[in-house]
DNA sequence: CGACGCTGTCAG
DNA sequence: TGACAGCGTCGT
């Protein structure tokens, strides 16, 4: 087969510019021809830098004397077809630069121009010669004499790090090669996929009739785009039913692709799924060196790793033969990066799923109203799994009239003689409280002053340990006063409890229980967080008090009573999504408790006990007031009746943001008009928080009942922004499908 | 006079 | 985004 060469090579290079650059092919292509996906190696201004080739072309809009060539070629292969496509969709989806988009979605190994290969550990064993009589030849090297004698008690050889290791030399390994006694070879790192023989190594666990039935339903569909919502409350064995999808799925010689929330990427959860399956399991978590994560990326695009788990960016992981994927706890915040590419990891598994042809799994106890809805709406099959295994009901939450009353540490006397009942009956207490810190701020008791950022328009967290004043939304941090800088008075208090306030009053309160804080900042020392878990699954009585760490995915199967030191958050927020959020938490905290052989309790702190939606949420749970909220979504026509995006402006100087965003808004609109697009234009107005780290924040909102619409709309407003000098003093970007408008 | 920082421009 | 040029200020 004859191999023509484009005259043009379109090729996305590192840079926030939303355009691909032309080049001039130059050197021997490659085996295949040039083709997208082929790195090379090009001058970009005064830089060298790597780009992918994604288009190949015989004209440009530029003379084509006027193209540079191609300095080099990096590939002699494209990278993966099915991540090109992945990152074009992305880089279309959410009108990101291609060149940044692809840069973002590969490894920094193949970033820097690495070559994809392969990476391979050498194995040594004796050959036949060297399996008989010990040779004379030998008489005079004792080292290889007793090296020989090692590997002989290996049949299946052993590395050559545990021979190094073993105080053993290369050079004698080379010696014995040479004498024909012992051979290499090279061998992956992660096993052969297929070794033959069993898939499992533990029996599955039986299911109930519900987790058969969602698992007959899924395996229905292994051969098509199938997307299902796995609905299961807290402890109904969804894990389970993904266990044995995935069983199929690599039984049929494919790969399964698991994506979990940041902080659902446990130990615990890997080791259930390592201790399931013989195949290889590659996780991708932030722990991993760029050799790891490049292995482990080579290990998934030549299908030698049938299972890969990790968090968001895992969705960018090729496949040589996808068969499933399965996000879990859908509905988690971090599957949404908030900077820069700001990518649903959930809802590019959809896409990626639907291109490919294979099942997918959305799965949660409280999915999110866009899931749902689109369950109810017939796009996805609604699998419901209400069962636990405890045969429990989940524990109700019971609102608690914080109303009148005086609080210790933030909790009221009725609650506290509610912990001192269930640590005294030998269990254990969580204490859920939404603030780091000490207290959420420091007042002056004689004016009214309070501590606040210089940067920000926020309050100053007060620390206790160590005693400080910090922003939690830039890097201020200041020493405590000594008196009030308004006043002079030395009357100084903390205003409102945060962790560290509680953790003190609890333990003041109990002296002779543990009391163990989980926060970010209690649990920044690497295992920390793994190892206090450890100790309170001991069972022992003690006071567990933490922010949303604690909320997802742990199992504490002691705890039989939860406390929400204060549920109002969310309640009246600006956020039209706070609401769902905050239900969603309050959910899965209650999920904590009560999961052994005791019910649980779950006692719920609140300002507004008479709020609708909180009381909805405490007399008939999550699935009620989900269905509450869409219906309150429909009638504003807000996500998911609606799509959204939100162009974010911000910069130094107020002015200049003020400026251009009133100018694009205005200038957007007459677009609207003039091609008369059912797009509405909301703003610009400020952010909620209009000053962050001392720069302005503005947004503009685009709604549309169309998502091609809303595209466009975006599309046109981009272009205007790159074409707009004043635009380059301010830093924008458009944000898709806006999970928070903050 | 050179060191430094700010601003504007350009990238095929 | 990042490299760099052009320009102004400032310190010795």
């Amino acid at each position: 087969m004859s191999v023509s060469s484009p005259a043009v090579l379109g090729i996305a290079v590192p840079s926030p510019l939303r355009r691909l650059f032309d080049y001039r092919p130059a050197g021997a292509p490659p085996e295949g021809g040039w083709q997208p996906g082929l790195r090379v190696r090009v001058p970009f201004g005064p830089r060298r830098v790597v780009g992918v080739v994604v288009e190949c072309r015989d004209d440009s809009d530029l003379p084509l004397a006027r193209l540079k060539p191609i300095e080099d070629r990096l590939d002699d292969a494209p990278l993966p077809a099915d991540w090109l496509w992945l990152c074009r969709f992305t880089a279309r989806y959410y009108q990101h630069a291609p060149g940044d988009t692809l840069h973002q979605a590969l490894p920094a190994l193949l970033r820097q121009g690495r070559a994809l290969e392969a990476r391979t550990r050498e194995r040594w064993r004796v050959t036949e010669a060297g399996a008989g009589e010990m040779p004379e030849s030998l008489g005079r090297a004792p080292r290889q004499a007793e090296l020989l004698t090692m590997l002989r008690q290996h049949p299946h050889g052993m590395l050559a790090q545990a021979i190094l290791a073993q105080s053993f030399t290369r050079p004698q390994l080379q010696a014995l090669e040479r004498k024909g006694l012992v051979a290499r070879r090279e061998e992956p790192r992660t096993g052969p996929a297929d070794a033959g023989g069993p898939l499992l190594a533990e029996p599955v666990l039986p299911l109930n009739r519900e987790q058969a039935t969602a698992l007959a339903a899924l395996h229905e569909g292994l051969d098509a785009y199938h997307p299902c919502l796995l609905h299961g409350v807290t402890g109904s064995g969804k894990t389970e039913v993904y266990l044995q999808l995935i069983e199929a799925v690599v039984g049929r010689g494919r790969q399964a692709l698991v994506l979990v929330p940041e902080i659902g990427l446990t130990p615990q959860t890997l080791a259930r799924f390592k201790r399931r399956f013989r195949v290889p399991v590659v996780a991708l978590h932030s722990g991993l060196t760029d050799h790891e994560r490049l292995d482990a990326w080579e290990a998934a695009a030549s299908g030698r790793a049938p299972i890969v788990i990790g968090t968001r960016s895992a969705i960018f992981t090729p496949l040589a033969a996808p068969g499933a994927i399965i996000v879990d706890e859908e509905h988690d915040g971090s599957f949404k990066q908030q900077e820069g590419l700001r990518y649903h990891a959930r809802d590019l598994a959809v896409a990626r799923a639907h291109h490919h042809g294979i099942p997918l799994v959305l799965g949660s106890a409280t999915p999110s109203l866009e899931t749902l809805h689109r369950a109810q709406s017939g796009d996805y099959r609604h699998l419901r799994l209400t069962q636990r295994a405890s045969r429990h009901a989940p524990a109700r939450l019971e609102l608690v009239d914080l109303r009148g009353r005086t609080r210790r540490g933030g909790l009221i006397p009725p609650v506290l003689e509610a912990v001192e009942e269930t640590l005294a009956a030998g269990h254990q207490v969580l204490v859920f409280i939404n603030r780091r810190g000490f207290a959420p701020t420091l007042s002056c008791h004689a004016c009214g002053w309070l501590a606040e950022c210089d940067h920000c328009d926020a309050r100053l967290t007060l620390h206790r340990q160590p005693p400080l004043l910090a922003c939690h939304h830039c890097d201020q941090r200041r020493a405590l006063p000594d008196a009030c800088p308004d006043c002079g008075s030395a009357d100084l208090r903390p205003l409102g409890s945060g962790t560290e306030r509680t953790e003190e009053t609890l333990a003041e309160r109990f002296p002779d229980v543990p009391v163990h804080r989980i926060d970010r900042d209690s649990t920044r020392r690497r295992d920390a967080l793994e190892q206090t878990l450890t100790e309170v699954r001991r069972g022992e009585p003690c006071l567990l008090v933490g922010t949303q760490m604690l909320a997802k995915g742990h199992h504490l199967p002691h705890v039989t009573l939860v406390v929400v030191v204060n549920a109002d958050a969310g309640l009246y927020a600006s956020d039209f999504r706070a609401l769902e959020h905050s239900a969603q938490l309050l959910e899965q905290v209650a999920g904590r408790a009560g999961r052994a052989a005791h019910p649980g309790r779950v006692l719920v702190q609140t300002m507004h006990a008479d709020d609708p939606h909180l009381r909805l949420l405490s007399a008939r749970g999550y699935d009620a007031l989900a269905e509450q909220l869409l219906e309150e979504r429909r009638v504003a026509a807000l996500p998911p009746f609606r799509f959204l995006a939100l162009l974010r402006l911000e910069g130094a100087q107020e002015a200049a943001v003020t400026e251009l965003g009133g100018r694009a808004a205005e200038a957007l609109r007459e677009h609207l008009k003039a091609r008369e697009l059912d797009v509405d234009c909301l703003g610009p107005v400020p952010a909620p928080m209009e000053r962050r780290q001392n720069r302005y924040h503005l947004q503009l909102m685009l709604g549309a009942g169309k998502r091609s619409r809303l595209h466009e709309a975006g599309a046109w407003l981009a272009a205007w922004l790159e074409a707009e000098p004043a635009a380059r003093r301010v830093r924008w970007s458009l944000d898709i499908d806006p999970q928070t408008l903050a």
